[in-house]
DNA sequence: AGCGTCTTTGACGCAACTCTGACGCCCCCG
DNA sequence: CGGGGGCGTCAGAGTTGCGTCAAAGACGCT
């Protein structure tokens, strides 16, 4: 009926089946990619938020019933660095559950046993409310006197030439572009970049500003677009 | 538990309830406004829509069974031009109901009999998750004759030029200015800034303040803005 | 298996920020 | 009228944070 992206052939929708049940998890596995939807799967807490950092995934189906943490726990550890819309799967009917999961930051709850149609439906909801704008056109390209940033095509350009990026250098590019003219903090920018366990590793951030700044600035030594708020984050300014 | 807007003050959330039950209307109304939430209902689609356009609510709570017209139809009548999350309540528990209403365009669907409780912890969950994207970035801004402090971007304008503070300084700054025209008492200055054990050691806050003064006052030792009440606190004032 | 690329880690010099103490002022109170 | 506590100001000392470089480790590709 639909494919997962909404219409739009972009890159594939990835999900991250959080379960500790195997059947559940085969069974949730073989439709979702059936639907060329992109899975990983975690069968516990830990190995969920792990996975949640290096894959950055589209969506979250979340079993509560997890043998190593609390459901509720794992939303917790998400939204603290993450709006990736989570859906909430449980055995238990009761309310408070419900309200407790939701309120903590899920953007679903189904009590199981489920109807995969359902299911796919809600997803299918969830992903589609989270792509990134809907009524019109974001400017993707952001210019400055120096180069262009094209963050649809995942492009730099600096004097009519393209701009060798690395993975990390551009995800990190791309979150302080996303802020132009904000500050954003190192801790946000380790955990959005580096995942959640990465929030004290500032020497990361040095290391890879230089990185950015050599590549992109007139005069890596005097930045005038990436700039040091001493103590507190990083700016980028147009 | 927790304000309809999540804890900052300012507009009331604004719900479109659309049954023709009287009674759930009635009880949704009841629930909703006790929780500080603005609420308009309709009894049918074609009122339902015309309140939408005018009220332009925040989120909208759909009863499917309407006298006049299919809820699909007023889910597709929406989504022609909002984004607004629309929360379903119905009394059917087929899957392919759901799948429709989903897919149509709703963001939740909830089967009746439903707990209010849910319903409510529901509404929370769409009402958040749209808020920073949907309405629009209201960067928070407080504006006097000499300078601007925007809270978001962590930026303060002076003449034209972005003022440089150090953490400390505009943690202080933060702390004062989110409580415009209010006076705060040095101990709990001390404990936001500093941490809970540091109530007592006022120095810390002549010398920042003074810091301040110097950086954002037009004349900093006859200070207009940042106003000390003796032996009591300190107060920001537009 | 070998190679190249990317990421991580450690060490160093330098700059920025925080803390601290001394001093003088003003106002309140005795 | 004199004393004292609270406040503002200043500048130095100590600590922390930042930028830079280089090398080792991890990863993927051929």
């Amino acid at each position: 009926m639909m494919s997962p992206t909404g219409g739009t052939p972009q890159t594939p929708t990835r999900v991250l089946v959080i379960d500790d049940e195997p059947q559940i998890v085969r069974a949730l596995v073989i439709n979702l990619k059936a639907r060329k939807y992109e899975v990983d799967a975690a069968h516990d807490g830990a190995t969920a938020l792990e996975l949640a950092a290096t894959r950055h995934p589209d969506v979250v189906v979340l079993d509560l019933g997890l043998p190593d943490m609390d459901g509720v726990e794992v939303i917790r550890g998400l939204r603290g660095w993450t709006r990736v819309p989570i859906l909430v799967l449980s055995a238990r009917h009761s309310s408070d559950e419900k309200v407790e999961a939701l309120d903590a930051g899920a953007d679903d709850y189904v009590t199981k046993p489920f109807g995969m149609d359902e299911l796919l439906a809600r997803l299918r909801a969830a992903v589609r409310r989270a792509e990134p704008t809907g009524g019109g056109e974001d400017d993707v390209m952001v210019e400055t006197e120096g180069f262009t940033v094209d963050l649809a095509a995942k492009k730099v350009n600096r004097d009519g030439k393209d701009v060798r990026l690395t993975p990390t250098e551009w995800h990190l590019l791309e979150v302080l572009v996303r802020n132009t003219g904000r500050l954003v903090s190192q801790r946000q920018l380790l955990q959005e970049v580096w995942g959640p366990s990465y929030g004290t590793e500032t020497n990361y951030l040095r290391v890879y500003m230089a990185q950015l700044r050599r590549k992109l600035e007139a005069d890596p030594s005097h930045p005038r677009h990436f700039v040091t708020e001493p103590g507190m984050g990083y700016r980028f300014e147009k």
